[in-house]
DNA sequence: CTGAAAGCGCTTACAG
DNA sequence: CTGAAAGCGCTTACAG
């Protein structure tokens, strides 16, 4: 209740205009430099804080952005988005800016629509890409500012990513070089264009030495654990030389699978993996350090949100970039 | 860009006045039927928004909530507060406010001073109660309507929990009663008011039936992997029956242990938690079923954010309310 | 350098 | 049942 000091109240009580306060707190517009501090040394004691809504209404912006993540995420999933999360309500509240979150069930944009539709967001952040992804053609067609996290084929998309590609075209030609030939991939959802990029990359590692993947050995659409385990069960019974992980997830159930069936490693199959975001957090004591490409999530969602801020506010931006990675080998993949 | 028609266009168009349009959409006010009928079907043909900010400066509400989550959370929290988002956006959304995500490190409050300053919100839902919360008393101190997920004793705060304290004593009384009286406890977070529930549903529950627990067998403040694993090695010393864990997390390390150092369940040593977040969800191939505690999770923050809309509102609400539980038993604590 | 005034797009007493 | 007008608390040409 203390704050129902207004703009008009400050102005009132220090003889100047509204106009004059309000300059004196944006900056914007000249303004003596002994009135400019009379001002802010008023509001400061007094603790005026203007609002937010009639800055909002007066400048047609809300300095609000929307982050959409998709409603049904697994555990594994989480930490990667928790981590974009923070990072980019850090980013957003160093500019000013908040943060509201909305959720979409695969089809299903109504909340994405309320957000939009009410004008309480300047902009949005996509936390995934998916092929045909239905979010992004409704953004485009409301003509709103909005950046994926993920890429995407369909253009004019502010997009940032990780270098999913390259990163799998490195490990995989690393192993090859390793002498480790045979390589089986386990994915999910060809549906996620991340899970393309990979298959791609993995594709591309073998090519880049001449050499081709025995595409029998792929196993797609594995989402769930039995589907997992009976890509290693195929796997154990021919001759893989080592299973690739398309993440941590699977990685996760496939490391438990070859313990319970007493698949020793690196000695009787190695184990890779696309991705490590749980797998470093060190909190799973049951599994063993594993071959996997680390990327620095924080810093790519930073990107993403400093990005829209920037298109928000009639700044250059780059319509794509992409982040680098590290490979971190472990004994899951030596070769002997 | 198809969204600037406004409340004067969708008037002059039907030849009547903005009131009525006004009161057409909101339905208060008296309005004739077939008044209503015309500017709520023109409006639905031209796809007409009303502007959010707009409205709020009318009514000095946002129709913004935020919810506070702690900076720093360990991967096994993450479900938990995931589970309350999603709920509490859902259940927001029904009444048409959107959620501002906001988060507190320990003393920095400076996030939620912002949101609260600039008057982004209508009121706060903190994701997590502690000890002396610097949270409540900033939030009681400056008026504005908030609850907790979760206990506290500060006085004349809305607060939605579990019941963790009768659940812990009826599991607790569960094991004694089968024989298995010899009980050793770990928890972590001693700030944390949950844990303190707990505990105290442990003793009560030795009480219950004119017993007492072993103090010396009850480790608290076990917050990483090295402690929780340090207790355990105590309690195989001691002649300890049963493990009880305060939460799945730390349920996860001591499973590890006893499965590194090859002690079996239940045979050797039995187990069980005060909290199943992640182990029901059949993610962890690893872990065998514990006999535990389950909460319903998403009814309780539903009913935070309701309760938060009513106290905004200016409707009714309880000042406290306790969710139910079930306890699950699994063979991690057959008596023989 | 400063101010009066219009405007952002709604809501809501008040009057009819 | 309906409308003219004031007001919510800011910003920003425009004029001086």
């Amino acid at each position: 209740m203390n704050s129902k000091i207004t703009i008009n109240d400050v102005a009132q009580a220090l003889g100047v205009s509204k106009t004059t306060v309000s300059r004196a707190i944006s900056g914007k517009g000249r303004i003596g430099n002994e009135t400019r501090e009379k001002v802010l040394s008023y509001i400061e004691q007094h603790e005026y804080k203007p609002s937010a809504v009639a800055k909002s209404l007066a400048e047609s912006k809300t300095y609000n952005i929307g982050f959409v993540v998709p409603g049904a995420m697994s555990l594994m999933d989480m930490p990667f988005f928790q981590k974009c999360m923070f990072s980019i309500t850090e980013t957003a509240s160093a500019f000013d800016y908040d943060v509201i979150i909305s959720s979409t069930d695969g089809e299903d944009l109504s909340h994405l629509e309320r957000l939009v539709n009410n004008h309480k967001v300047d902009g949005i952040i996509l936390a995934r890409t998916t092929q045909q992804d239905p979010c992004i053609r409704y953004l485009k067609s409301k003509r709103i500012p909005f950046v994926t996290i993920g890429t995407t084929t369909e253009p004019d998309v502010i997009q940032v990513d990780n270098d999913h590609f390259n990163a799998c075209k490195e490990l995989t030609s690393l192993l090859l070089l390793k002498g480790i030939t045979r390589l089986g991939l386990i994915g999910s959802d060809k549906s996620h264009v991340v899970t393309r990029l990979r298959y791609d990359g993995f594709v591309a590692g073998y090519e880049a030495l001449q050499m081709e993947p025995n595409y029998k050995e792929i196993f797609l659409d594995c989402n769930n654990m039995s589907s997992i385990e009976r890509a290693v069960d195929e796997m154990l019974e021919s001759d893989t030389q080592c299973i690739v992980c398309m993440d941590d997830y699977i990685c996760r159930y496939v490391l438990n699978k070859l313990h319970r069936e007493q698949v020793g490693i690196p000695q009787d199959i190695r184990v890779a993996s696309f991705y490590d975001n749980v797998m470093q957090e060190n909190d799973t004591a049951t599994i063993l350090p594993v071959t996997s490409i680390h990327f620095n999530i924080q810093e790519m969602a930073e990107a993403a949100c400093r990005t829209l801020i920037d298109a928000i506010e009639g700044r250059d931006y780059q319509y794509k970039r992409l982040f680098g990675y590290n490979i971190i080998l472990s004994n899951s993949t030596q070769s002997n």
